[in-house]
DNA sequence: ATACAATAGTTAGCATCCCTAATAACGAGT
DNA sequence: ACTCGTTATTAGGGATGCTAACTATTGTAT
């Protein structure tokens, strides 16, 4: 594809991640957990207990702001956050059995709007995006 | 497509979408303008001049919300305020030429970096995209 | 061993963003 | 004129995000 198709396809796949974005915002108020807390909370799930530096890199947010939303965390009692015996600077934060359970609550959530969305597309549509979004995910990693 | 099937496709968009998302969030600190006010700028130039209330449902955030938005736009010069003369509560907001200049620039970085990614695709995964962004298009209007 | 540097987190302070509730200004109907 | 609805702004509270400054711990060099 030359350089013009590929643009309109960026700008197509941009205004839809800004769409999905402003649904997942709205869900916001459903689960009682926020965006960035959900989204760290869905990092310790996936990745296991990790330091603070770890999650507030992969979460991509500086260490002072990933501390503050632990901190939420640890008080709505989704997380746990204790000294690590080998390093003393460190900490190690985990998911608690609530964390997850309300993580898969909200997502759970989620993903079942947009299974309901995505199931009016005919067979041959659901296909196509099916594949597109495989490839999307190449393409992002 | 069955249930899991779809749920398993909702979960990769929904994987994708938080990934551009914080592409799009890290780039925000280049244009000067936080996300918000880029998105309410870009609904202004793609949508010409509107009231407030309008302006709060397209971007669906509450109208003070909003109204603040549009005072850190007005004071950067991005955008103008004037109230309407056919009906004096109302006020007509609309983007300004800077503001247009400044939201193609942050718009083409954004769109150039996702394009370059889109390029390192094999020429069949580039047109499977296309094709599943175009059903996305849909599915999400 | 002591001093100094590097690392890991937290605190402090500032600028948004987002909401609801209350207020101000205006328009329309009685 | 009075009242009611509409439109926008102000007030106040909670989160998120940053950088800079601080504490505690660990590593290194003299």
């Amino acid at each position: 594809m030359n350089d013009d198709q590929l643009e309109a396809m960026a700008n197509g796949l941009h205004a839809a991640a800004a769409r999905l974005l402003r649904m997942a915002r709205n869900d916001r108020g459903q689960s009682g957990i926020s965006a960035p807390r959900l989204s760290a909370l869905a990092a310790l799930v996936s990745g296991g207990g990790m330091s603070l530096a770890a999650l507030a890199a992969a979460e991509g947010v500086a260490a002072p702001t990933m501390s503050r939303i632990v901190e939420g965390l640890v008080k709505d009692g989704l997380a746990t956050r204790e000294a690590d015996p080998a390093n003393r600077r460190k900490v190690r934060i985990a998911a608690t059995d609530e964390g997850r359970r309300r993580l898969q609550e909200g997502r759970d959530r989620r993903i079942r709007a947009l299974r309901e969305r995505l199931r009016r597309l005919a067979d041959s549509e659901q296909r196509a995006l099916a594949r597109g979004v495989e490839v999307l995910e190449r393409a992002l990693r």
